[in-house]
DNA sequence: GTTTTACTTGTTATATCATAACAAAATTCT
DNA sequence: AGAATTTTGTTATGATATAACAAGTAAAAC
């Protein structure tokens, strides 16, 4: 089962996911010689405990709460590195940020986001990127990063809005 | 020859775009009984003369110097106005504001973002389209709207910076 | 052609998102 | 330990966007 699919049900141990995400961030960290300190690594599974991209002022008050500084700099300087590690993304359309799934490969992070419920799904398609980088290229243009947000009805809130109106 | 090919050529008559983005603009507003204002008309024609994204305050600096009010409201009621008429897209990545090249027709903006240059081509390929609302569907999500934007390096620039190196 | 209605704009205030700049502390390297 | 590097604290400010309500203007109904 796909992580993204185990997202789409809703009594799959969460704990599990942010427990994965935590270690792999570790590894990840150890092997380039990065360091993944108290605040980094507090802010990392504080973004994961959300099911939803979180606002880096929702963050903020978080780590607040639990004792850290409070001022803004603090919780963009934790998601600027976790951005870099590719241990987060940032959903541009919705300033905020989310758990990368897949922090251990390098990719793309393409997102479904649903205007219902707010939850966003990654999804992985290689052959999407191909067909983009390909596309580029032919204009003449060196693909290196891409922002991919779609946006519509899970299909969670699809079913319940189909019942509401039954 | 497309659009976003000839605004890769540099001596091309702009104006010509903005004359046919206007003139397409009024057709469709009036078409839909929507009231293509002064202020209205005269952001899109702005955001024209721009070759590139433009921000809202920069946008809503030069309707101040032309004597149109001042305060932030102004442009992002002109800016949702347009962007609901889909004269006019968003680039979300840099919170800018691009006037759209086929507004005419139904589409989703797919853009090019150039890193160095921050020129951006607007493409529009079905194939892609047709793959992500399957790939969707596929999760059972129902697919409204498309944020699509690639960043990288035009080539234009590629070629500068090979010479550079050179 | 005036009244009613809907839409558009003006105005003030504020919410939200993000970074600059410099000082202090902690960690790592030698 | 001392020097170099990185990380964090702190204050201030910049950049992006909206809420709320009043005033004006155009369109529709009568």
């Amino acid at each position: 089962m796909k992580h993204e699919d185990f997202h789409q049900h809703s009594h799959h141990n969460h704990n599990d996911c942010i427990d994965t995400a935590l270690e792999t961030a570790e590894t990840l960290c150890a092997e380039q010689g990065q360091r993944l300190t108290k605040v980094r690594r507090r802010a990392l599974e504080l973004i994961w405990e959300s099911h939803r991209p979180l606002g880096a002022y929702q963050l903020l008050a978080k780590l607040a709460e639990e004792g850290f500084n409070s001022a803004p700099p603090t919780v963009y300087r934790a998601l600027d590195f976790l951005l870099g590690a590719g241990l987060i993304h940032k959903v541009e359309s919705m300033n905020a940020y989310l758990g990368c799934a897949h922090a251990d490969k390098a990719h793309k992070g393409y997102f479904l986001i649903c205007d219902e419920c707010h939850n966003v799904m990654e999804f992985d398609y290689q052959d999407i990127h191909a067909a983009l980088i390909e596309k580029a290229a032919h204009q003449g243009f060196e693909l290196r990063a891409e922002t991919i947000e779609l946006t519509g009805l899970c299909a969670k809130c699809k079913e319940k809005s189909v019942g509401a109106s039954a």
